[in-house]
DNA sequence: TTGTATGCGTTATCAT
DNA sequence: ATGATAACGCATACAA
């Protein structure tokens, strides 16, 4: 079976090669009948343009490449959902690629995108400057969503983890709670380290614990989460309110907390970042750090649009917000602690 | 900043664009020396082979393409990670369609799959046969999972719909309930439809109330999810138990049932198709019909590969499993309704 | 308006 | 073992 090529439309249209390319491809000097005969023979004989033939005549193969590090967070679902309408509105495809949270993942998923001379990048990069040399070195329009590298003139479109995670700890200062575990994101991403950072000086501001048994370095997996709560709970001075740093751990903390029988909201307050559907579910519903996660994926279009267009855009850090719900009632008795 | 062409390579390295050719693909006839130099040349230069001038030349592309009907719903992000993971063992690259429950841009996508010429697809197709013709009759390998088209011959892998919905009526008939809301997918899929049947023939099978009012058909999104507990819930003579068939409507109407107050497991049971993390995290925690979503993934690309080869795979149906959870206690004064 | 011919970057055939 | 060259499918400069 093989595939129909513009040689066959153009055999069976009675035209030459030339012409049928011309009306496929809506160039202004075609007569009517020729495009009546081409549109006709390419029906008939179900003919579909061979991208690699096309893009390797071209210089743009109008795909952009999308790198996550993981498909299963929520957060990065809806963010590729978005990024993909958008794209699609610029007559981008998307190529996805999922780099599971591994570095090794993502390097292969770079040098694919590479190798598929995709238009532009779209990334939420992990690790160092180093194995994006290539990419950056390569001059390949790109983007970085959600993290970044540090040095590098890359644009991007970045939560405001500072002010999100702020706003948590304020607001648990202000429900009284002085003893407040963190269960951080890996140090090798850039929100791993600003949350943190941020955590840390939340606690200076208001004055609450700043005990290093206090933060747990997980991986943005829910085991990790899992593993952070029962580290947390376990301490001889256990915390009175919980403050996981995504949506996966969140869920793993949360899970803990039910296996040992410990009420989240009445035996312990708690704060997840990403605003996944499921956590308004809960109950009692959790309060979370929240982000446009639509405008987020459209901006980093925009921007990868413009790229490509030969300009430098400005990079974008978007607002975050705290969603309060019943997980974080006003400390009581637990004060006592 | 033009790219980097095997012809650059062969001009640093001293040698021809065919020796270049052969090293790089690992030719057995090359010199010590040529691979030397070619090899220096190549790392120096950055040189990365142009994926569609090889696949233009050869006839396969490495890649299959994926046409999933939603990323946001956790099983099909599930589904996607398995998949694509297990594409990787066989060194394919997987391109990656998120068809947004809407047909339109799902023959796009197969469209698009065509145009690109991937070696091989996989699919959870929705609507008729029609918008599949051409993809069939391009003879591109192909294989369907989760949903099915009828009257095809293309391999696929499934879950027991027929098997997950018995158990989950049977199990609701046990403890007592007859009136049984359940909140159907689209009919335009061959799992809305399956699961529909089985439910009216385990309603017969247990002597259900067979109330055509209890039905209540939604489109596999959350706000559909939501529409059909307010529905059911707002019957003069309301279920005692509901019954959603996908994780994403199932959402929907446990917002519901919170928002209105009804307590789940208390007031109503409630079952879920699909087993996603969160479930268990409800309090109670949300009984389920479970699948192994890995053993999906990994078998439809088998499947595939095997369609690739020639061969002509058997179809897969894999076992659904109910797990009980707290949310589908022994009915007790609800009864009495 | 249409056709001929060339080139995009790579692989493979055929000599050497 | 190596080099020259044709071919993959398409778009376009140039001629007609």
């Amino acid at each position: 079976m093989r595939p129909v090529t513009i040689k066959d439309v153009a055999d069976t249209a009675g035209v030459s090669v030339a012409t049928v390319s011309r009306v496929l491809s809506g160039h202004p000097s075609t007569s009517e009948v020729a495009r009546a005969a081409v549109g006709g023979a390419a029906v008939k004989l179900g003919f579909r343009p061979n991208a690699q033939a096309r893009s390797l005549r071209k210089t743009r193969t109008h795909v952009i490449g999308l790198v996550l590090p993981d498909v299963r967070n929520p957060f990065f679902a809806d963010l590729a959902q978005a990024i993909e309408q958008r794209a699609r509105d610029f007559d981008f495809l998307t190529l996805f690629g999922n780099a599971n949270e591994s570095v090794e993942q993502q390097d292969r998923y770079f040098d694919v995108m590479l190798s598929q001379r995709v238009d532009g990048l779209i990334a939420a990069p992990q690790g160092g400057l180093s194995n994006l040399r290539e990419i950056l070195d390569s001059g390949l329009p790109t983007v970085f969503v959600d993290r970044v590298v540090a040095d590098t003139s890359v644009p991007s479109v970045t939560p405001d983890n500072a002010s999100g995670i702020r706003q948590a700890v304020l607001h648990l200062s202000r429900r009284c709670h002085r003893r407040i575990g963190y269960i951080a994101g890996p140090q090798s991403t850039s929100t791993g380290r600003e949350r943190l950072a941020a955590f840390r000086e939340a606690l200076a501001e208001t004055g609450a614990d700043n005990d290093p048994d206090l933060i747990f370095v997980g991986d943005f997996q829910s085991a990790s989460g899992a593993a952070g709560a029962r580290h947390l709970l376990g301490l001889s001075r256990p915390p009175t309110a919980l403050l996981a740093a995504d949506s996966l751990m969140s869920i793993g903390a949360v899970a803990v907390c039910n296996e040992n029988g410990i009420s989240i909201g009445r035996d312990i307050a708690f704060v997840a970042y990403d605003d996944i559907e499921a956590f308004a579910l809960l109950n009692p519903a959790l309060t979370v750090i929240a982000h446009d996660v639509n405008a987020m994926g459209r901006l980093s279009v925009d921007l990868l649009t413009r790229v490509i267009a030969g300009e430098r855009p400005e990079s974008v850090i978007l607002p975050s917000r705290l969603i309060i719900r019943g997980s974080t009632p006003p400390l009581q008795r637990d004060a006592a602690r």
